[in-house]
DNA sequence: CGCGATTTGTGCACGCCTTCACAAGCGCCT
DNA sequence: AGGCGCTTGTGAAGGCGTGCACAAATCGCG
């Protein structure tokens, strides 16, 4: 709100590199902004208004407001936000204007399907390499990248300065495939093997859990089932439609 | 605390049925715990502590002892947990004592991945069926289950009492997916596709996006990256060494 | 039988996040 | 040029979640 030259690139100005420490809450929900305006950009619409936009997010336009003016004032009064100009300040905070180099270890069931996930490549990730520890798997060509063993690991991400390594291993060797990532100078962990990593603080590991997904639906199922059979059962509505999501 | 009467079958105690209505930060909590706990009693331990328990599931061991607390007092002072006590416990609140049918739209490449996935049936979900819309995948077996059309969900679903189903179609056809689940009598959905789904308030919908995590991930490998380049640059430490992971 | 070591359960304070409500600012129409 | 409607940006309040620190309770041992 004090710096109001925002054009050209975005980020530094003069002194100050301004990278304003945000809410991870709300570093969690720009995504979900990006992909929206992308979806609105595609139909041809050159300005949003908060409401619009948080509309299409599925979230309140005072959050959307809130977070957005954490990255400074990119919205017009009386107009809304400019689609373009969003999308980039978006995707530079969310450092998407430079490719990142991802790698996959586990090319199992899960593995395979991660290799071949077209969203990836669509947000600027270029998965450059695939690993395993099975012999047997080892050659094999998927998504047109040939499955390394895992003990090119060090070499590979060196070499491809591979920042952000994705795990989809059986449990018993998540925890050595980390360290090795570890080692080799991996910084961010995307990890799909249920358990606790443990890893320097300067590494940031998030996870996904398939199974803990569903028995949070499962909670909510049971209590719903609960509550029906309840005398002062009022309307069985579970509560807001939220759409509940991941995040910290 | 005040009902002493923990044995026999838990949660219905009296009149009371005693569902307690926990934080929503807790129940997300609750399957990492119930995991832990399961590791603990595979090597032989009769009884946790709080420390050792929080220590496993990789949380600070005060916020274990609330989360517990709120389902009742199941701990003996001095001593620690029963690990097999507070399985039963666990289980039961989560609704993991019933087997739950899940249904499967979109057999893809992650749809795929989904309807061999080992950890569902560990925890007591059974995938009865899979829907494509896609003909040529039709009749493909998977798992020792066929692929159905899509156009059979409604009459499958209520045949087989489908309380979950989960969704990995291409986004576009996500939200019709949604609608006729919804119609079927689906009250929760686990939602693998990109965008907001919208649905009825005592519909329960999480959402799993793994480009969304790639972006998460992207913004601290870019804070990151600026932070080593500033003057006042101390130790580059990202922050504390959480395990961010899915939640609400 | 009493005491000390150990561990649970929780009161309290703090910080983060959400939500409301409104002033400030911008464009358009007359 | 002036006023009016619309939309952003934000102050303030409330709620939720976390973590500390400690009292209460239990076990084992002398």
């Amino acid at each position: 709100m004090s710096q109001q030259r925002h054009g050209s690139t975005p980020g530094e100005a003069d002194g100050v590199p301004a990278f304003p420490d945000l809410p991870e809450a709300t570093i969690a929900r720009l995504p979900e902004y990006l992909r929206a305006l992308h979806h609105l950009a595609e139909t041809g619409a050159e300005t949003v208004s908060s409401e619009g936009l948080a509309a299409a997010a599925g979230v309140n336009s005072a959050k959307l407001r809130k977070d957005l003016s954490h990255l400074g004032s990119y919205g017009t009064r009386g107009v809304g936000y400019d689609v373009a100009l969003l999308i980039d300040q978006i995707e530079y905070i969310l450092g998407l204007d430079t490719s990142r180099a991802v790698c996959l270890v586990g090319v199992g069931n899960l593995g395979h399907a991660l290799a071949g996930y077209a969203g990836f490549a669509s947000r600027g990730f270029r998965v450059v390499a695939l690993f395993d520890a099975d012999p047997k798997k080892v050659g094999e060509e998927i998504n047109g990248l040939a499955v390394r063993h895992i003990d090119d690991l060090a070499r590979v991400a060196v070499e491809e300065s591979v920042a952000i390594g994705v795990i989809a291993t059986p449990p018993g060797t998540a925890q050595a495939v980390a360290d090795a990532l570890v080692a080799a100078g991996v910084t961010s962990i995307l990890n799909f093997a249920p358990g606790v990593l443990s890893v320097p603080p300067n590494v940031d590991v998030r996870k996904v859990d398939l199974a803990i997904e569903l028995q949070i639906l499962s909670f909510h199922e049971h209590r719903k089932a609960s509550l029906t059979a309840l005398p002062g059962g009022r309307a069985p509505a579970t509560g807001n439609g939220d759409q509940e999501a991941v995040s910290s």
